[in-house]
DNA sequence: GAGTGAATAATTGCATACGATTTGAGCCAT
DNA sequence: ATGGCTCAAATCGTATGCAATTATTCACTC
């Protein structure tokens, strides 16, 4: 794997886990640090996920995690009503044993201390904490452990679809997951909204195994409700936009 | 606007006006001069691109403009009836009469000669800028001149779309465009199928003008239909895939 | 003490440089 | 001629360095 894939997995995986809060800088040097590498290919791996609008980059200021409003959650969501569904659809009958299990697999509650966005980069000066030492690295992605609620349901969401054989909307689909997953790991942790999606993904899950195509739309399509009204409600209350 | 964001521009536009062929590889030494820039900032647009799936990196082999297959262009359209209807039904009731005249300029016809596809990429060494500052031509997206079918026909869609404020999911669209534009060139070109398109951008046009939500979606539908259907012809008959 | 402006530090964006990898040409043996 | 081997040219990927921009500190005024 290139070093730029390498960035581009770091930065998506801490996205995923909530470590870079809304907001907040994506300090090259930093990155560069704590991957091990100079900061061309940090950079680059930052540009993908500009072009793929994980971040956006300020004139001379950088990479910054963007902020979402209501209305972008009300676009992102929309837009997964008009993805997703195709994608179910296409990967239904093809969905192979290990694709279920994996599903299944990440069912399970993963919940991990992620590291607490500290408002990272912000400029506030309140980082005593000297320079960026002792991050764990992470490492390896092989076994499933540790996932942040965001990575369980995207891991299992992603099982589903994978067998459409979709490269470009699975993409395009993880993109729309993780530009809300900051916001949701907020809202999730605050509100305990996980009950209700857990379920529902076990009802999908079970729609699949049976190659029941309507029950798994009608699923689908509630999940997608259920999780944009939390959200949109969430920011529009406790987060004033 | 940044070094990168002119980089990309560049190639977006060379995709869309089929100056880059698909397969071939796209020499950062060559867009760095071309541009007037190190290949630094070449490399981090070309990154960008590659987030978006118009261009492809290989390990130590640089970046290439993909190739596509039947199924990828079902693919694509999927994901067109996905996105676009949505972005229409939002659009409608907001459209204007500045993005509706946009839309009836981009109506006009506007083949221009593009550079053909020399075949790999090479470089057509006619194309020498001397000064190293920033190459004038290109220019700011003014005046609606000299553009290629696949330019004038997201040109049109994006007026369409515009109005409806989704900016990921209108740059999402562009994405899919620009995707299939190197192959909808080249059947367009030899078969001329663009009349049919043409009097559904009429008929799409009309029904956006009389704010009759149905017919527009109709309409739109049809017009993928027919485009897709004409591609995947094109790619299984012609191309061999 | 709050506001202001210059000096300093931090950070970015890009050019250059160089080792590493791939491509291609020439040469030899078969 | 054809296939394989060697070496040179082309091209890539990344580290380093530097000018330019932005952020922060701090002395100074009111």
């Amino acid at each position: 794997m290139s070093t730029v894939d390498e960035v581009q997995r770091h930065v998506v995986r801490g996205l995923l886990r909530g470590e870079f809060a809304p907001g907040s800088w994506l300090r090259q040097d930093e990155l560069a640090t704590r991957i091990g590498v100079s900061r061309v290919p940090v950079r680059e791996g930052l540009q993908r996920l500009a072009g793929l609008g994980l971040v956006r980059f300020e004139p001379n200021r950088g990479a910054v995690v963007p902020e979402l409003t209501a209305a972008d959650a009300i676009e992102t969501y929309a837009l997964r009503r008009g993805i997703e569904p195709r994608l179910l659809d296409q990967a239904l009958p093809r969905l192979s044993i290990v694709d279920l299990a994996e599903a299944e697999l990440a069912l399970e509650p993963h919940e991990v201390a992620a590291s607490p966005p500290d408002g990272a980069g912000r400029s506030s000066g309140d980082l005593e904490d000297g320079p960026v030492r002792g991050s764990p690295d992470v490492a390896a992605d092989g076994p499933v452990s540790g996932l942040s609620p965001t990575e369980a349901n995207w891991a299992f969401h992603r099982a589903l679809y994978r067998a459409a054989g979709w490269q470009r909307g699975l993409a395009m689909v993880e993109i729309l997951h993780a530009a809300v997953a900051p916001y949701v790991l907020l809202y999730t942790r605050k509100l305990g909204g996980a009950a209700t999606s857990h379920a529902e993904h076990v009802e999908l899950l079970a729609a699949c195994r049976a190659r029941d195509r309507e029950r798994a739309q009608a699923t689908l399509a509630d999940h997608l409700d259920h999780a944009e009204t939390a959200l949109v409600d969430w920011l529009r209350r406790d987060h004033g936009d």
